[in-house]
DNA sequence: TCCACAGGTTGAAATAATTACAAGTTTGAA
DNA sequence: TTCAAACTTGTAATTATTTCAACCTGTGGA
């Protein structure tokens, strides 16, 4: 469980008990948490969390490369906590976030025009999930 | 001009003076516009037209795949009327949406486990503009 | 050990995007 | 021409996010 105090260091983020309850959180849960679900689970043991600092945090964390900031949800914000290249499966019935495998090489390398720097990139797939269609929402 | 027309019959949406203009606007204007930018801008020639019903269109219109929604920025949602497989940059300085080639046949294909139906596909990159780069910002 | 201060956290209030909804308008088929 | 269904409008509500000022905490120096 130090896993999560190690990951904000070496990102250059000082380790305070919040910053480090969220990591854990996120090192966790693979699930693509939003704010909200964050600070709410985090309620239970954190008492005094604030929903400010779940957005500070993660805000935070996200500038440092220490998490990704999934914008495939128009919605709101998901975060994940796992940063090896992976793509995204949004459904568009049950809201779920499924990781999906990076087909090899294929997005980034050549720089393309008018772009000094990338990033980051993000794969995103929506459609429907085998759940529901089997329940045809 | 009559081009928006067709397009939304053929997709199955009846051609309202509103959805047109919308249409048309967005098969004029390759900028990836707003809500609110495209709003804003058909107020000039049709001061009656509500915000509610660029809404409404634009959901209309993406629902029957007659436009793209790019989720690429978390703060709004932007839409795109060019429907060939293209990727998108966002710079984090100036907001800018480019457009950029998509690598050959890279991202679809294989049905991935626990999807029923892709219906949508974003490949979507952010850092910094060339131009942004250079005034630093 | 004690103090001061920078860095963090908190909660309330403000903002901004989006949605809900009820009422008015338009359109097209009978 | 009439009527219902489809569409549009504007206001109000909702929801996510940001702002901000006050409070707390941990650390280094006196």
């Amino acid at each position: 469980m130090e896993k999560a105090t190690q990951h904000l260091v070496k990102h250059g983020i000082r380790p305070s008990v919040q910053r480090v309850a969220i990591m854990e959180y996120l090192m966790k849960h693979h699930t693509h948490p939003t704010v909200d679900t964050i600070y709410h689970d985090l309620l239970a043991t954190m008492p005094t969390l604030s929903r400010t600092t779940v957005y500070n945090t993660l805000e935070l964390l996200h500038s440092h490369n220490a998490v990704q900031a999934l914008t495939i949800d128009s919605r709101n914000v998901h975060y994940d906590g796992m940063m090896s290249p992976h793509a995204h499966f949004m459904c568009r019935c049950c809201g779920r976030i499924i990781d999906l495998p990076m087909h090899s090489d294929l997005p980034a390398n050549p720089l393309p025009q008018h772009v000094s720097r990338v990033e980051q990139i993000q794969l995103n797939y929506s459609g429907v999930c085998d759940e529901c269609n089997e329940n045809n929402c």
